[in-house]
DNA sequence: AGTCTTTTCCAAAGCGCTTTGGATTTTGAT
DNA sequence: ATCAAAATCCAAAGCGCTTTGGAAAAGACT
């Protein structure tokens, strides 16, 4: 019955080995016999020894934390997004012994944070999330040789940092074309923050593919802003309103389309028929069945796809692969959304 | 232009003082006098010097973290849920100085967990989510020692462990009696897991007005599992297939209860004068209006309504506190939850 | 002035790990 | 048998903080 945990040198001492040589055995060092190795394996394992994370910390600079600074309160949309992005890089963390470290901030305070989780050495590097248009923080990080992969990008370039993001513009471009082929010209957008890279992109992919159709744009029919239900139930209220209404939306998040075909119903228009929507769907988990043996449901909304959870995956293991190596050269990936037709879409009613 | 972080030995030699001096000064100790321990806090600022966290944790046996061990992956309904409710107690760590150490595990894996995160000292007190009727985890943590704080509860007497609570039971016995008093008869139940004790109240606070009612129980108006969208739609019908369809459902979420909408409408069903629905709503951010100053619509759902985040901010609080002081007696707090008159409740409709 | 407290400060010993720079032993080649 | 090389192990010095047990200086009181 040990009072205290046992500790490197209760560890060596009941093994007759210096503490160097166990700590070798037990990190992999190449110049300790396998014999010897595998009677520390042995022994740490029978005496239950964990090596304490703040002492190896100490003496190696590494936490085995990995920091994400979000700012759930100002920006609320995230939070589901959030949860599931954490819930894809919080699996991959864990099978690499790695944890998240979770400091919720505003994003004026994250450059100073970041500032700060490098010089305390508190965590080994960090996710970027919810990236600006020419966000600032990208080149404080970089400055600060703390190793980050960013969710999304930044700018036209992506050169001076790792990101992973969503082909966002050819998402709506092609979103866009599908819904001018069934004969919409009304189409409205209901767009994120358009601060925020992803969706200026997405804003842009809708208006190049209605440019080229030889449609003009009409201020009227776009908004932005956070992506929450009540989001989508006003602008649909608000385009309801419009002399010459849309006959489509494009909208950025499953969540304001829950808003817009609420408002459709307090209509008596029907998703699809009366009112054409496409959403950007990414995979929520609560909006997904549990049990995916059963009989796959036609997808209720027409739908650009991409799982965040399966980003948070990539990211954490880009962000792995560079805390490993920081030097390796700076990767970059781009993925493709799918495009799949659910019931929320039609070629525009006559009236 | 200092190329390494300035340290503790540094500082107190820049000052002519001992670190045990320099330490004090900073850590509010008595026995220094306000005029030096001014001068160290300014040489501190000056010199931009911050203590190193693995130092100080391997030193004190603190390490200013906060466990949160939770199963995002089994089940899925509690991400935007756990989102929000993170979202409010992070706000509250983020005051003292503390940060959210996360860690994705299945259920079982988690008493282990908790015993690691004990034994190597990582966190300074963990909050326990989603509690089963009885958790063992309780059991665990109390042996261990670490302070915690569970949200919800484990079993009906509640008096070995802190923690904060909504009454679920009473919330649902009000809902279901204020369905009956409008008249209807077959209510359905869409409810959570209900091994997860907050369901299994719910379903008692229903069950036992239904009683006092002298309303039979039927099963087939009776469902449990992951609290998302899909579930509500299906259950929805199920139960719209029945020879004898209820006129009335009471929900465990929001979430369902949307889907519940969505059923509802392909049926050609308005929610409220056709089908009363009166849903339990944690105040998910991303289904409120974002600028609270903006005229507040009438709320869509008949509700029973608590603020998940508060929660979260609550019990954020009460660890603290237990941390501060592991030896105070256990606290824990009932909260009610508002029961607020909406769009989707009416009187059954004649048919 | 001399004694007794208080106040103010310090040297040094941990906390538990990693890692440098040898020392010792074993192996292999001559 | 001899010597160099390879394999195996170790003592001790950090890493940067907190804290114990005093010591020195200052103030209070006869």
């Amino acid at each position: 019955m040990t009072r205290k945990a046992v500790n490197l040198k209760m560890l060596s001492e009941a093994l007759g080995l210096s503490q160097t040589t166990v700590s070798r055995a037990l990190n992999g060092f190449p110049e300790v016999s396998e014999k010897t190795r595998a009677r520390v394996v042995e022994a740490a394992e029978r005496l239950n020894y964990r090596p304490s994370p703040s002492a190896a910390s100490l003496a190696t600079g590494k936490s085995r934390l990995i920091g994400h600074v979000v700012s759930l309160s100002a920006h609320i949309m995230i939070n589901p997004h959030f949860a599931d992005f954490i819930a894809g890089a919080g699996e991959v963390y864990s099978e690499s012994g790695y944890d998240i470290l979770l400091r919720l901030a505003p994003l004026e305070e994250q450059e100073r944070i970041y500032h700060n989780l490098a010089q305390d050495q508190r965590v080994d590097g960090v996710v970027v999330h919810g990236p600006l248009t020419n966000d600032r923080r990208i080149g404080i990080l970089n400055a600060l040789g703390l190793p980050f992969v960013v969710h999304g990008r930044s700018d036209e370039e992506g050169r001076d940092y790792a990101w992973m993001d969503v082909n966002n513009r050819r998402a709506f471009h092609r979103a866009t074309e599908f819904l001018v082929d069934l004969g919409h010209r009304r189409i409205a957008l209901v767009n994120g923050i358009e601060a925020m890279n992803f969706a200026a992109r997405r804003r842009q992919g809708y208006e190049t593919a209605l440019a080229e159709r030889g449609i003009a744009l009409d201020e009227t029919l776009m908004f932005s802003g956070d992506m929450t239900e009540p989001q989508g139930y006003r602008a649909t209220r608000e385009l309801l309103a419009l002399g010459e209404p849309p006959t489509a939306i494009l909208v950025a998040s499953v969540l304001p389309a829950m808003g817009i075909a609420r408002a459709l119903g307090e209509a008596g228009l029907r998703p699809g028929p009366d009112m054409s929507v496409v959403a950007f769907d990414d995979c929520l988990s609560f909006l997904e069945p549990i049990d995916t043996d059963a009989p796959r449901d036609i997808p209720y909304f027409t739908a650009m796809r991409s799982s965040i959870r399966e980003a948070g995956k990539r990211v954490a293991r880009m962000l792995l692969d560079r805390i490993d190596d920081p030097q390796r050269p700076l990767e970059s990936e781009l993925w493709e959304a799918d495009f799949v037709v659910g019931q929320t879409t039609a070629p525009p009613s006559r009236r």
